[in-house]
DNA sequence: CGGTGCATCGCATTCGAATGCAATTGCACG
DNA sequence: CGTGCAATTGCATTCGAATGCGATGCACCG
């Protein structure tokens, strides 16, 4: 299996291609493609010889000579905020996989900051992807780009509002809603949000769904505070409210786990309050960590599996047809009650 | 900026080539083409038109003809399973950004099984990455295939004993035998280990080391049990412990932070148990959760930063220079000290 | 036995950019 | 103003596989 020197003895290796498989078959290039085919027309010898060959040869049909000749790189682009990623780590291993089962493979990208999606989009266009899923935020600008150069995208849990184009995203605005409208029937009054960065779109989204719902219950007087999605910034942002406030609200609203996780140890810790007994503390996401026992959060679980399969389709659909139209699609996200839904019980 | 028609008016779109740019710019498809390398020889003047004419159709190099002729993809692919990704979503954030420094792409792999890396390993071979990094295990023959064709590769996290391959890895055994040290020196005497699944190679060192440590200090009668690195898998560990002993230890060793959580969790909640003050657990990785107040694990914490680094730049000098010789660097773990450490005071 | 049709195969061309070599230009200097 | 050298530029070829078209072969039918 290992034999080395099959050419000459020193002189740079060489990777065997078609027509050296086609000589040692004596056979012509063209039977060679046809045989790595799928749909060709070969005759049963004919595969027997070629693969023989191809064995001995070690040869592999080599795919970006044929995405060359056939215009498909057979590769989608995958572009992710360095915090996305790092929160969702499940998207990006669920569309890997469902682009796979469609032998389509994932090309990475990743941002530092929002400042680098130029230079990034240049590089996605030149490797001739044949498809993009975004989970980044895009300009207008930046979509006609793509668009000018007829490559479906799909954007993941954003949108634009008003430009057609293709998402998939998770309802946050629904789902902030349902959160406090939970903790408000159950009796907490005073509230607090900790939202994330400023442009987090995602973000942005849950914040205006929760101020909808406490507007609507006649709640005024709340307190924002930013963080930036991570652990210390929730417990950060816990003391900010509190210091603000000039002590704990009945409810805080952080806009992912684990900022709330943050917030949870801030309280227990630093102030020794009892959550959820003295202060009721949500997340969002519905990740990994929210279920562990000394947390139990109410929180919202996106459907990253059927939004990735959504997405998948939705940009395979595209890159077959380029014709079809826009769609946008909107999932619930799943309801998980914590137990921040003991307050009730421990304050009524 | 996003003008359409630029050609036919409805046949279908084509992208524009460096011939198209040359004839509007009136110079030759060299030209171009050597306007948009990096250390070709190009007049400003004729820059200056290239440019102008490339800006008015939209053009930019296909990255995938210019691969065919220089050999070089620039694309690098990156081989995960599927727990590996799950549990360091950083350590392929960390490569991608690495590699994207040297304007090189990742090509993402994962996989569901270990059966999978046949077929992957061919797809991987199909699309003729510059080199490969990865983060499972690879049978003596697959790695035989893979330096057939010449392409340089890195082992994350772990190695083949005995035979030339380059790889980057945390000492997993110098850090169990820490922990395991740590725990009987402030008095700990009898234990159980959580292990990952059979086919990790990872949890197979961890174990060995931690074993190791203990068979030095003399300690014998030690339960092992099997997880698969959930949470949910430690708090069923941790019940199976307590099962076969009749009573817990009075240490748990974790392969992993969140199966230490799992068996806190469970400790606490099903058993009532005072974790750390009536059985000690300690976990590996130093992975978010780790931190958390509620847990505060004693735990190594690999050093993702330098090892990616370490691997991105080892694979770079390779595929400058294939004949460099196999290099394996080990890393030592950053020793954390958790809540674990207080269980001396408290028996003493 | 001649004719018709289908499956199979080879030839030649194509995809888009890089590059060795030769031709040309430009410039400095004597 | 001629010579020499270096920087530019163009020409032609190359990378490796796919594919339209024409040629061949074979089976089957009347």
């Amino acid at each position: 299996m290992s034999e080395k020197a099959q050419k000459s003895t020193r002189a740079r290796w060489k990777r065997a291609t078609s027509y050296d498989v086609a000589e040692l078959a004596g056979v012509s290039q063209s039977a060679v493609s046809r045989v790595f085919q799928d749909g060709a027309s070969a005759s049963k010898q004919m595969r027997k010889r070629v693969m023989a060959a191809a064995g001995k040869l070690g040869y592999r049909p080599n795919a970006i000579a044929r995405g060359l000749i056939t215009q498909r790189s057979n590769m989608v682009a995958v572009i992710m905020s360095q915090q996305t990623n790092l929160y969702y780590p499940e998207v990006l291993v669920q569309l890997t996989q469902h682009f796979s089962n469609h032998r389509i493979r994932v090309l990475l990208f990743t941002l530092k900051s929002e400042g680098e999606i130029d230079s990034t989009l240049e590089q996605v266009l030149q490797f001739r992807v044949d498809g993009i899923v975004t989970a980044a935020m895009l300009s207008g600008a930046q979509l006609a780009t793509v668009q000018d150069a007829n490559i479906p995208i799909v954007f993941y849990n954003r949108s634009l509002p008003d430009i057609p184009s293709n998402s998939v995203r998770c309802d946050q605005e629904e789902g902030e809603r349902w959160l406090v409208a939970e903790l408000f029937d159950s009796g907490h009054r005073t509230f607090a949000i900790v939202s994330g960065p400023e442009d987090s779109s995602v973000s942005t989204e849950r914040t205006t769904g929760a101020l909808q719902k406490l507007r609507e219950k006649g709640v005024d007087g709340v307190t924002i505070v930013t963080g930036d999605y991570g652990y210390d910034s929730g417990r950060a942002a816990f003391a900010g409210i509190v210091d603000r406030r000039g002590g704990p609200p009945d409810a805080v609203i952080a806009a992912n786990d684990v900022m709330a996780i943050g917030c949870i140890d801030e309280a227990r810790e630093s102030y020794g309050l009892d959550v959820p007994g003295d202060v009721s503390i949500v997340g969002f996401d519905g990740t990994g960590p929210a279920r562990y026992a000394a947390y139990d959060l109410s929180t919202v679980r996106q459907p990253v599996k059927r939004m990735t399969e959504a997405a998948v389709s939705m940009l395979i659909d595209r890159i077959g047809n380029p014709e079809l139209s826009a769609e946008k699609r909107v999932f619930s996200g799943e309801r998980i009650r914590g137990s921040s839904a003991e307050f009730a019980a421990d304050t009524d």
